[in-house]
DNA sequence: AGATATGATGTAATAGTATAACATCGTCAA
DNA sequence: TTGACGATGTTATACTATTACATCATATCT
């Protein structure tokens, strides 16, 4: 095991991003498994496809794939979108990014690794994106698609909201 | 009430959109309450907001906003952007139109007026959409917000899979 | 009717997001 | 070392969406 999970809320479900955590853990930890992941599928963790992840798991917030590129190309990396494109099109494959739709804009993954389908938590106030337990949700999901015959294959499962500081802050 | 409901698919929950259905009567139902509800709110109904919603209700896949914009244009409205943007903005903040996110596209709601927080089926095959009951996902998505402490305000449930008809067509 | 306030539409310009197509390069295996 | 493959670089373009401002229509008030 790559750390101990003791007293790290970054690691615990359900995802603690809006609470004030150890986040240099959570990136360790995130890089450590996307690491160790990518090399038991035989896939290759590149300079830009590292940096990408690296740049997205700096913060809780999600990234438009605009910004990161401009972060690669200060860096010497390409400077145009299919570098970036390419590098999250190929994290979000392998379940280390995800995209949020409801953002044009993509979030690192906390916990690679572990099968999940996960649904997102926006708050519109910080803008911190926290990845929720979804099993029930997207069980919920499968069983009204079930009543028509629909198999579902995928989903985008976000909720737009205030997170419990920002609302105690308001009030 | 505008019309009898019994027999007609398109107006039964689960949303039917993917087995063949009276779709006259689908579109001719939702635009009729769409006025009265327009009406019953003290806003207008006007041209462009009719007509894109007639163009939505023509199908039961989701258009995007620049197609939707050639049909106006063709038809005399202004032909820029905003035009159908705004008429679009209306109609979804009216409960008429739905955004599919992962589509960058739009759909009209089969059902107007009831209260609803819908998810969508989208067959990838057919691309149809449908709008399937999401009282059920709402619920466990908000659930497990709460535990949190995240206060849920909007969200977007779309599910990418494959219709029943579809699926027999393959195999 | 005329003045005026309001909201809707038209239009121009631009911002932001994403992909197709092709060239080049690096790595690894035969 | 050659060939195959996958990754990256680069050019160009397509697609989606918004800002800002001008004009027009509608309803209201006098």
């Amino acid at each position: 095991m790559a750390h101990d999970d003791q007293g790290c809320p970054g690691c615990e479900a359900p995802d603690l991003a809006f609470s004030s955590h150890d986040h240099g853990h959570c990136q360790a930890d995130a890089l450590g498994r996307a690491e160790v992941l990518i090399a038991a599928r035989g896939l290759r963790m590149t300079p830009v496809r590292q940096r990408v992840l690296e740049i997205l798991l700096e913060t809780h917030r999600a990234m438009g794939a605009y910004d990161v590129l401009d972060r690669l190309a200060a860096e010497g990396f390409g400077n145009q979108p299919p570098v970036v494109y390419r590098a999250l099109d190929f994290l979000e494959e392998q379940g280390l990014a995800h995209r949020i739709r409801r953002l044009n804009a993509f979030t690192a993954c906390m916990h690679p690794g572990e099968a999940h389908a996960p649904s997102f938590l926006i708050c519109r106030s910080c803008d911190l994106v926290a990845e929720a337990p979804a099993k029930a949700v997207r069980g919920a999901l499968e069983a009204a698609a079930a009543l028509v015959g629909f198999t579902v294959e995928g989903s985008n499962i976000e909720a737009l909201g205030q997170c419990a500081d920002c609302r105690g802050r308001a009030a």
